[in-house]
DNA sequence: CGGCAAGTTTGCGCCACGACAAGGACGCCG
DNA sequence: CGGCGTCCTTGTCGTGGCGCAAACTTGCCG
């Protein structure tokens, strides 16, 4: 296992406030993947082994219906844990993360949980608190797909999007990461027919500008007032 | 605060191991609150300053959009643990718990919580694990609702409900406790009409019996196929 | 530089469901 | 026992958005 640089790591707040030492002890047993895009950590359904914090890039985290029909769960952004199955008592993976960008990952076993917890307690509080946000997370997504009409749905995912990976541009902010309008549909629970659809029409309005797997955000008031349904 | 006895919750497997001593404990520092139908345990976006635990009854966990669209999280079921913001480090509670029937609760009060978790290891795991099953069942809540007709989800919610609340009868399984069709309606994000229309054809083809405020599954293979799109 | 694959746009027809509306049945409470 | 509130049923109608189909665009790769 090569060495790997505490420079990587030392930004991330999760090691905010651990020693060089402390971080090294946990790099050491650390290992680096890269993963080009298309390729996945691990499958939905394997047996759980290790856990995983991305570096850099971007994963979509896919779940399949017993008929192939597939939706995104998440999307875990660098400086995110994931894949800590075994810490919620599973022993298998619930979903695939799938690399939308060439992406950068670190992987331990999963026996190391332990020791990553002692080290730093603050590491336990934060994986509870990072897991109670999803849940929050996805309870939001369960009203909004019970209650809202698919152009307020779409408008929420975008506007999602825009906060965790939102890149500042001279026209506006750029999604930072290869998104097709087959990813938006599977984000919301509609078709990529749809999604593309309302993309346009937003687009003759100046909201937002497309692309191929592009998306640039030129008007976010408007966007968040969709949102909440005052369209 | 008056004495509460060890067994009311001896049975629980939250409590399994734990001495009797340890109980008492912990029992001493808890108080009990008793609820009618109807009544609140508390109220979403309240403070959090306690956490619950349900001895008896069952809760229906609500949660309103800004524009007064109202759906239900989940169900709590006795011996569930809920309310527990503070250890997901929310300082509010994100939803608001009703009584559906009349129901037994206990409260402590969030300081417990540590001495909660030191007095017995594996009620950290435990709860760690609780909250990874509702993120799991989240998942699967939003998968249904993303691809899945509204028949399907309805004979997906019945399930569930029949697995964790189901009493057997002589002439099926029975829902143990009053449930409106509003309330599947709010559970599989759909119109208390459609619901009552679903449950008119599937009682013509003897899968359930209804009744006000009552359902009893009579067929549980078909209702599972159902669910299974082999409608 | 030209061809191919992946991603996108757009049109059209249809249908599952939601909105609206009215009437009926249960069960509680006085 | 009678009245009322709550819950349930069933009808009709309108439509959002999905399925299907076909053409266009963009970027990649040989």
């Amino acid at each position: 296992m090569a060495d790997i640089d505490r420079s990587l790591v030392r930004s991330l707040p999760l090691f905010a406030n651990m020693s060089d030492a402390d971080i090294d002890r946990l790099l050491a047993r650390a290992s680096l993947r890269r993963l080009l895009i298309g390729e996945a950590v691990f499958e939905q359904g394997q047996k759980a082994t290790q856990f995983f914090l991305l570096l850099h890039g971007r994963l979509k985290v896919m779940q399949v219906t017993s008929e192939g029909q597939q939706i995104i769960v998440r999307v875990v952004h660098p400086g995110d844990l994931f894949g800590f199955a075994q810490a919620l008592q599973r022993d298998d993976y619930p979903g695939t993360p799938l690399a939308a960008a060439e992406s950068l990952v670190l992987c331990w076993p999963n026996e190391v949980w332990g020791h990553f917890v002692e080290q730093n307690p603050l590491m336990a509080v934060n994986a509870m608190r990072t897991i109670g946000q999803r849940l929050q997370e996805a309870h939001t997504r369960i009203r909004e797909m019970a209650t809202e009409e698919v152009e307020r749905r779409v408008a929420h995912a975008v506007l999602r999007l825009m906060d965790q990976a939102g890149k500042r541009e001279e026209d506006g902010v750029r999604i930072d990461f290869p998104l097709t309008r087959q990813d938006v549909a599977e984000m919301t629970g509609t078709t990529l027919h749809t999604v593309s659809r309302i993309f346009s029409a937003w687009e003759g309005q100046g909201i937002v500008r497309g692309g191929r797997q592009k998306l640039l955000v030129r008007d976010r008031a408007r966007l968040a007032a969709l949102a909440e349904g005052e369209g």
